[in-house]
DNA sequence: TATGAATGAGCTTTCATTCAT
DNA sequence: CATGAATGAAAGCTCATTCAT
């Protein structure tokens, strides 16, 4: 006999408007109601699905990061060439910013900020492995500088965080001569 | 003025409870009572320096970023040749970060979240003008490759955030070589 | 009757769950739903079988009181004499005290709370007829004090409840020769 | 230079206001909104003066159980001989359960309900002590039955907590004659 | 200037009840 | 008959701000 499923739309209405609202008001400005509304839903029904607002904001974090990752490594795998894995993975993580600006501006916020649990921050890191993973190959080969993968992710990576909020302010837009350039300075920074 | 009665370690006591409080828990977890406490007043003496929670936000904002630029730019005056001036500023940033963790903590707070007005975040900007001077010059020159300011940030000082950060939450230790590594990337990203 | 295809086996569940809930954590901590998970049925369920609320819990009062006043006459009948009729009453009613102490908790509770409908009350109130009957006929023969039945509750049954609430605090045990005190205090003080 | 002090008229009012309305509505149908609107005060102004509903509700009942006990012992003293001394300390509390309803209606639902903390509970039997000493007293000169205080409380002090709640629900009448009844009965139950 | 008391508005969360199956 | 999902209303509590001194 059927009976009701907990729907699993709602559910990601809920991640969308905590994402939209908290990228547009921050979390101390986002109420539940408020979330509630967005995603067309009673304030009480958030809670036959998360525990508690800090537990939604933190279940949306690793939900986001898991995306971000999957996205990153979609067309990577270990057996393909350091320098040409990189360039993969760089790109797709610069399309993951520049398209998904919902998700990666709520990345950017939570990494700065103490609203997401130890825990959950941890919970996120882990899919970043295939990155670290590539870059400890690249050092043994000598192709990549062995340098911490703290100041390799510094260099190469994050610049794109930077850039992806600038362009979210309106302040700056990023185009694909500007991409292929970031690209460079990131590889340049950290081949050897 | 009437400001000059009132008493500046009290107004002194705010700014850094603010800094401190939000730093750890938060803007959204940092009510007016508690920075009052932190401070040794009463709450409603706040807002005789301020006019209200984002009042008082946005000038601690302005009054760090102001702080933190005026370190970085101590030792330099434009008359500094190109690649110098630009190792002089991006050491004196380096030690601002590392050393005034607390102030620089809370700029990357704040530059990632929208609990900042825009007015003050522009406010803050403006500090920012001898180095952009000194990138349009080194342009010139033909020292500095002819990219966006953002993008030169991007890569060569926005990486020293991230750092921070990750030396704070005790995942990285920044040590003096480390330091030379890093600079050495960062002039490498922005040199022609 | 519609009632009849429902589960008996439910209803007492709920009864019971009731029971035990607002014993322990009182009326104001024990919502609906903990009813349900302790009797193994939905919420909803519950609607099915009591109207609200207040219904359930009147109706379990009303039956709990039955059952304790059943209990109480259970060897009883009235061509025994007066003072035998009463020592079988009363060690019946101190039995069930100290036997059935939930359901004798539940009593002492909601006998000194405005949880439940006046009309339940004076419900629950019938069954009691027997004693009083039994004490009008002891006052004729000249047994029994002539005096109001409340005073003559009050002072030969009413103390064993404030026992059995000690009792079950753990404050206080009490044993055979206790009940045997107990008794005759009880009858003392009624007995002409 | 004058500071403003918390107002004990206010807490005053908040304590008369819980009183009131948990006897006419119980725990669980006094919301703390009610209880302010009823003090006259703001919700918010509750917690200035308690930390939260159950401590409200703890600090009540040690309250009025220390005013009652006050009250009790208000004529005695311990040179007084035992029975005259019972019959003050008796007639003491009849007076402030028939007179003081209010709060002798507080104390019988708090005493039947889990609505007390158990701390708060053991705090409020302190003040009890001087009549335990006067029944061991009693024991020692042979005036006093040799029984548990909890038998000799249950049968000579508890039996007006039920009368008063019968006369409190306007079934019972208690007059002088029926307290005179009452007293001789409590002291033939306790007297050796 | 400085304060502690006070508060209205609004927050997170719970709960009795209903709905769709 | 039975259910788990869903919810509107309201609960307890907090907080930015103001008031009276």
């Amino acid at each position: 006999m059927a009976k009701l499923q907990k729907s699993i739309e709602k559910r990601n209405a809920l991640v969308k408007a905590t994402i939209n609202l908290v990228n547009n008001n921050g979390f101390h400005a986002t109420p539940m109601s408020k979330i509630a509304k967005m995603a067309n839903v009673s304030p009480a029904t958030i809670y036959l699905y998360f525990d508690n607002k800090q537990d939604l904001v933190n279940k949306v974090y690793i939900e986001v990061k898991a995306a971000y990752t999957a996205y990153a490594f979609k067309n990577y795998s270990n057996d393909i060439p350091v320098a040409k894995g990189f360039e993969i993975i760089w790109k797709r993580i610069a399309d993951f910013k520049l398209k998904e600006v919902e998700e990666a501006m709520f990345l950017a916020q939570c990494d700065n900020t103490p609203i997401i649990d130890e825990a959950s921050r941890q919970e996120g890191l882990k899919h970043l492995q295939p990155l670290l993973d590539l870059w400890e190959k690249g050092k043994k080969e000598g192709i990549i500088k062995p340098l911490s993968p703290y100041l390799l992710y510094a260099y190469s990576i994050n610049p794109l965080s930077f850039l992806m909020v600038m362009q979210q302010r309106g302040v700056f837009q990023l185009n694909q001569d500007h991409l292929e350039d970031a690209y460079q300075a990131a590889w340049n920074s950290i081949k050897k």
